[in-house]
DNA sequence: AATGAATGAGCCTTCATTCAT
DNA sequence: GATGAATGAAGGCTCATTCAT
């Protein structure tokens, strides 16, 4: 009964269910806190299944880190059309909300990468290689469009993770965010306002540094910011002359 | 009164490596990563001592997290002077900054704090309730006073999120910053440049998200912006709905 | 087939070392004295095996004592032909002498009953229900029997425990035995004259029971001892009710 | 303020609250499974007291056991007056049960008294000597009495321990008659009933025994015992008439 | 005389991993 | 190729005991 052809098949098929029930046993517990049997119960394979398809519980999670962050990748890529910078960060942004955020990803990448950054495994090296640099670097160029030829590098960095940063928040924080602010639930609705949110404040933020760090006269770095401010702010940021 | 005195003495003495040694340990590989002989090792204290002090391991821990959390408030708090709202928000971004950030807090405070955002322990609901909820609320009360009066209580979270969310990103995520730009120290310059950033990026955000969001004095309203990032926002999202 | 035959084998003679040897274990020193380091070394077996055969020590015990009991029962059974009381309640006492006194069930199964009784564990319900029980049923009607049809519940229940009281007695003072009277061994000979004792101890004491407790056929009653046995009694109570 | 006078009342206080709350905690849970930082709990003592007033657990649980034996006889002692044995069998039938059973007593002393018998410590070698052999030795000599003057020795110890055997049956095997039994609770009347009861039974069970031997014809030993109870039961009956 | 903090051995259990089948 | 029984190293925790005060 048992061909080539099915042992090949079944061969596969454990594979898969040991990818899929560990990218749940990791999202929930961590790494550290996974356990290979529960994994294997899970996923209806034997206690030994791991050692064989991945030789240990760490090369399980370095496939499972490589597999979700193909799966997000390829779920909601960054939009690459040539549009004006402002839109490029609007669909950079809704489609890294997507994938850390959207209900069927978070569960398992969003957490995963959350864990993954907090307390980084010998994994995260290919990670940031393969996942998050090209994504950085996108970043950097539409943020370096939006900011203008000649920003400069350490400023485009800060205005990227600050960007980033705001994303995030939302992946890292939630059972904070969650006890804080018990009724915001993040589905499809929520997501759009995020983004919409996100959005609107990185680009006011990004042209806000951008004309402060226009003339480039560092004397004048903190007052600056308040001319450009002053056509939508009022007065009183006069007095943030200094922090 | 002697005998008390130097009883309590030592009583305290352990008592305090215990906290100490655990703060580090735990910093460094979790909750969940640490031994307790491991923290009594380094404590230069028995294997029972953290049963005799604290109960248990997560007696320890939550000792352990409030601990730092009144040590970090106590060392940076959040300046209280009556300056107007953008000074404000400068001061919060610092004091949180150098508190999650600063190299003789972010080795034990920051790193702890990431950890229980993404890790959740039972000791999160005291930690939210006693330390983050009050610095919930007074970045709330700036942003607000930012905004304006009358400004949509979700607008006003919106905003507070994207101010910590830029602040956290460094100390959640930064394995990965340090991978992607190997250069960049976190040092007292380093925050301070940090510290000028955030708080210019977040006026900036804030303003701008203030004047697309309060049609009702047109005359000071940014227009182009507001446009813009509508736009923007929509394109992208009708482009990644589906790849 | 062979495979898991011999998997089955092996899985078997481990799981039956344990067994054999934590019945040793727990009749020398109890659950609570027992050490599963111990019962796994004497079985050859590793320190996980309790755990992975049983789950636990208190599944390992359970799993003794059912074992136990079915041996008991099966190597010495009560004896069911047709005999007249007199013989059925000789076939009661010295299947029951074996089973808890025979030396080769003593050391196991004798002083783990007898210390399940005395300090009883979780797993004293199902022992009732499953084995003590029954044999209480059996006595319940052998002494009826010999008492008489009419005989009142309380005094059948009364009956049988004194039956039983002598017999249990050899096997949880044992200690005290030895010490008060060291030469006394209870070997097969040995048993069999406590098998006569206690018979005819008991025949007699349940006719004197019968015969003073039934006033309804008064030729047969054994008037005077009745009376004898009151006053002595209630002399004794009397004599003592302080001191 | 602290006298001597009130040092050593605390000393004699603080020893005695420790013998008191032992008893109850070896009562409950045994030597093994009681900790001498309950014990001192109980006790309002300090965690060093056991040792410094008992050396150790076991020196405690040793002195335990003497006080509770003491305590025991002294409260419900063996009446001496010159009856006849049956009479004097019922009193020592009667002092025995209450010893061990009346709810004052049996919650410590009886249950203590159970644990030693079937798990003995080096303590019981004391306990024989100073308070088992006296009573085994009143015991002899009442059931020689009544088996009549040529009894074979091993005859009277064998009824002897049929005596006991019925009388500890409810101390040792309480758990299991609860189960069996529900209803049955033992209480004074309850104790008044089983008193009766077995001394009943015993006569009964000692006179067959003797009538048995004595005319060593088997053939009649099933009707023999209950004349021969008859005649020296009258005898006995009439000579405790007296009172 | 009495305290209570500290000790270190040891227990039960869990876990990732291996190896004979 | 796949199994699952067995392994042995820790881990958290408890306990009786000691010692400086």
């Amino acid at each position: 009964m048992r061909t080539a052809a099915s042992k090949n098949a079944s061969h596969a098929a454990t594979r898969g269910a040991l990818l899929h029930a560990a990218a749940d046993v990791f999202a929930e517990v961590g790494f550290r806190g996974a356990t290979v049997r529960d994994i294997c119960r899970r996923a209806g394979a034997n206690v030994a299944a791991v050692s064989y398809h991945f030789g240990d519980k760490a090369g399980l999670y370095s496939e499972v880190l490589a597999e979700q962050s193909r799966l997000a990748q390829s779920r909601y890529p960054v939009p690459t059309g040539d549009d004006d910078p402002a839109a490029q960060l609007g669909g950079f942004i809704r489609s890294f909300l997507q994938r850390v955020l959207s209900p069927e990803l978070h569960a398992r990448h969003g957490r995963i990468m959350a864990r993954e950054m907090v307390e980084p495994t010998a994994a995260l090296d290919r990670l940031v290689a393969e996942a998050i640099r090209p994504q950085s670097e996108m970043l950097r160029e539409i943020v370096s469009a939006l900011l203008g030829g000649a920003a400069d590098p350490a400023t485009v960095r800060l205005c990227g993770m600050s960007v980033v940063g705001q994303i995030l928040f939302y992946c890292h924080c939630r059972p904070v965010i969650d006890r804080l602010f018990p009724g915001a639930e993040l589905d499809a609705t929520g997501l759009d306002r995020l983004t919409t949110h996100i959005t609107a404040f990185s680009l006011a933020g990004i042209r806000g540094i951008a004309a402060a760090g226009a003339p480039s006269r560092p004397g004048q770095r903190a007052r600056t910011p308040h001319r450009a401010e002053r056509s939508s702010a009022s007065v009183a940021a006069k007095r943030t002359v200094r922090t």
